[in-house]
DNA sequence: CGATTTCAAACCAATTTTGAGCCAATCCTC
DNA sequence: GAGGATTGGCTCAAAATTGGTTTGAAATCG
């Protein structure tokens, strides 16, 4: 089952990294047969893309859409439907089961570490704000002895991991805004679902630990003295880095395969 | 402000990595048949945009909505009064059961429309250069089938709103995040309930519906024609003013207990 | 070459969708 | 209370759509 999402990740990550080079060759196309586009229609389903119950195009259209015959597209739908993905009736359509849907974990499976990065960059500038401007004297005092305990942690990556997100859902629950709290803690799902963890131990370097507590601690300090550009320009910085360090791994991984 | 700017030359690696993800381009929308409204109304009403015993719009109403027959509302009306969802009374109309609230949200309890724009605020100028970036040629043919339903449609709050969802749904997708696009369901769950709706119609005049479908147009042809700054521009001058016109109306609706 | 797969076109049968019309119950206004 | 407007319930036949099937040629690959 998951096995599948997994699979379709790492050829995305694969594919993102290497399409570079092979951008303008265009060579033979990797068998566009009706084995890759059934594999394009179970990760679909997969992925939610369709929902269950819900009646998918029709075959016709799926030929044109996949620029394929009509008798190839059926003999992908005919595999999914042994494999129990989807029932077809006839003159009606063809329905996604109820069984094949992607629970809400998938989701994390799903999103990169370069994905998630791409939404915080969107949504943590903008909750620092609102931390800054509706922190209440009792959120100071949690995220203070957060850092505490930070300063108190040893450098080892993985209660790094741990300290981080949760300092983190104290900035969030600091705008006291619910919606942000709850994007908040699904966020903090995928970031430790995420293949981030495979990763993780090559981008968090003992220096670059240090390197983040100090940005943290000077986050702190910023929400404490109310300074919201400061806090703001900590925050953006922090994530363009991050970001920038997270491609670095993929490119030096993805070199020596 | 120029915040954005800032990022451009990494949204633009970003946009070369998303946009090769799209092998899958050739992939086509769910069928829009009796089903799917089901599906639509049957979420609609478990968000709680129809609260318990309120009465649905008409049938004929809907079927001008959906852009669809009378024959396949009732066939679409039949399944949720199956389901218990609803009840019929010929010559007055089809109502919520009360029973019919799905288990109580309570992030989107506890959200007001203010702090959903505050949320709003910071994600969706982001979301849309994101969508600007990755949007594959299918996104944007979807778009535009949104948007051409949207001329076709009436300018009524309640056809209006239905669409609206759909629309920024659309937008999620086309960043191809699926992070993005889970956040994003979430914030139209809050977004249609009921503290909205309480106003929903003070604040949705067939003027201000207009001008937002103005502001609509006007994005989907800043997405379709790559211009990031443009589509940036609206999606924050937009969410500006309703978040102005938002506290208006509270004032007003506070001003006068 | 031979085997397999893909393609294109056509037709069938099941199902859905549509459009129109009419009825009866209910609601609202006068 | 009377009358007009609105609403759900219902019928019916034509049109459109959809999966199922066949056939034969073309392409692909070992």
């Amino acid at each position: 089952m998951s096995k599948i999402g997994q699979t379709s990740d790492a050829a995305a990550m694969a594919g993102a990294v290497g399409g570079l080079a092979d951008a303008g060759l265009a060579m033979t196309d990797p068998v566009r047969g009706s084995v890759w586009i059934t594999g394009q229609l179970r990760q679909a389903i997969l992925a939610g893309r369709y929902a269950p119950g819900e009646k998918l195009p029709a075959e016709r259209q799926f030929a044109a859409s996949f620029a394929a015959s009509r008798a190839t597209i059926r003999t992908a739908l005919s595999r999914l439907e042994t494999e129990q993905l989807v029932t077809r009736r006839p003159g009606a359509g063809t329905f996604v089961n109820v069984g094949a849907r992607a629970g809400n974990d998938e989701v994390a499976e799903l999103t990169s570490p370069l994905e998630l990065i791409e939404v915080r960059l969107g949504l943590e500038p903008n909750m620092v704000r609102l931390a800054v401007l509706n922190a209440t004297g009792r959120d100071i005092e949690r995220l203070a002895s957060a850092i505490e305990r930070m300063e108190a942690a040893g450098g080892d990556s993985e209660s790094f991991t741990l300290w981080d997100e949760e300092f983190h859902q104290l900035i969030a629950e600091a705008t006291r805004n619910p919606l942000m709290v709850w994007i908040y803690r699904k966020i903090n799902d995928v970031r430790t679902h995420s293949q981030w963890n495979a990763m993780k131990s090559k981008v968090l370097t003992p220096q670059r630990i240090a390197e983040y507590n100090e940005q943290h601690l000077a986050l702190y300090e910023a929400i404490r003295t109310r300074d919201l550009e400061a806090a703001v320009t900590i925050v953006t910085n922090h994530l363009h880095s991050a970001r920038r360090q997270l491609m670095g791994a993929n490119l030096a991984e993805a070199a020596q395969p």
